[in-house]
DNA sequence: ATTGGTATCAGCCAAAAGGTGGAGGGACCA
DNA sequence: TGGTCCCTCCACCTTTTGGCTGATACCAAT
């Protein structure tokens, strides 16, 4: 009995259909479980209880990748969670090991690069894709740049153009922390204004 | 013999392992070959002779979506190219399209739409996600949407965060010269803001 | 010759953004 | 318990943007 229970999330039935077959055709892991968003995926995680759970971030609606990973940490602190997303943003990966990720891996990476990441996980070892390894590594070498979440939720939404009216509501906080937020953004991003900001975000990665 | 051939194009496997689980579903289709890359799109467009592509636009390395459409219609133009992508921006579509894509679809399509986009596709017809659609009409309603050279210009030098001053110094014209420009493309990209334009400007492709 | 598009400039005004400095509460850790 | 982040908020002030209205000039096509 020694198969690795899977529980797959993700928004899009294709990559949930890819991930089942691949993990298919591996002997010692089987998927008990499949959920399209945030919320299903915390009904699932307590029904199958799966030991890994293989989670893209970018979810349609509702509850996103990041506080379903929250949630689950809180609730069933015994699975291990693989982020397994298309984009590797600096930010999303700090939050995500931040939130109580064990792996993250990128949707290009290759069938053996997923198994490992699986078996690892459930002995507790933390597998990444290579990029967002260096990624992490670079971002722990100049603290200075690390934004906190909350910046990194902001800085986020800034990329969509949102005014700081906007930015607030978005957050439920007054426009005068959305400032202070921004101002901090801006000193660890080395730059003046919004424009380079989002400017320095979009093409630093990810946030696309 | 009248089964669908079918040729998955995509960089993720898992994404082509989905699409092949899924369509393998349906006995009149058929996928007969998969390439992870535009590059091997076309060799394997012209071994296998299928009857439909369906491809991914962003490709990691090497050719691009857009590209390939293209070589893939000059050479085996009796093709049905559909495109299979996550994102929906704006000038992805009408590139695809332009380029001679018969469909597109997006990645959370559910099964149904799939697989009539592929029966769709072998006779002549195009299907194409409702959002994408409504996108698609929504551009076609205002060609005004063009920018002039000058235009793109300045909005190239937006995406680097530049201050209506510094524009000005750099293109050697007054602050009035460049706000002008400015709401010229606002309207244009139908933004309110500096911030959304560079963020359109940057995602809208190319500008990277 | 008139029309249309592009590029250039002005002035005025309201709104938004950015800079400065300060402040309190909560969490976590030594 | 004290220090250190993080998140939250406020007031005041300056600078920057954006919206509006209008103008001149060049060029090309009708």
């Amino acid at each position: 009995m020694n198969s690795i229970s899977v529980l797959l999330v993700d928004d899009h039935t294709v990559v949930r259909s890819g991930l089942k077959a691949l993990l298919g055709t591996q002997a010692d892991i089987g998927v008990v479980g499949e959920a399209a968003s945030g919320e299903e995926a915390l009904e699932a995680a307590q029904q199958h209880a799966p030991d890994v759970i293989l989670m893209d971030l970018a979810m349609g609606a509702g509850m996103d990748g990041i506080e379903a990973i929250k949630q689950l940490r809180q609730r069933t602190p015994k699975q291990a969670i693989i982020v397994f997303t298309t984009y590797d943003s600096d930010a999303d990966i700090v939050r995500a090991v931040d939130a109580g990720a064990m792996g993250y891996l990128l949707k290009d990476a290759a069938p053996e690069e997923i198994f490992a990441a699986v078996r690892g996980a459930v002995q507790g070892k933390s597998v990444m894709s290579a990029p967002v390894a260096s990624r992490l590594f670079q971002q722990l070498r100049n603290p200075d740049e690390i934004l906190t979440p909350r910046e990194a939720e902001l800085l986020s939404l800034l990329t969509e153009g949102l005014s700081n009216r906007d930015l607030g509501k978005r957050l439920f906080i007054s426009e005068a922390t959305v400032k202070t937020h921004l101002a901090h953004i801006y000193a660890k991003l080395g730059v003046e204004t919004r424009a380079a900001a989002i400017a320095t975000a979009i093409r630093r990665e990810g946030m696309r």
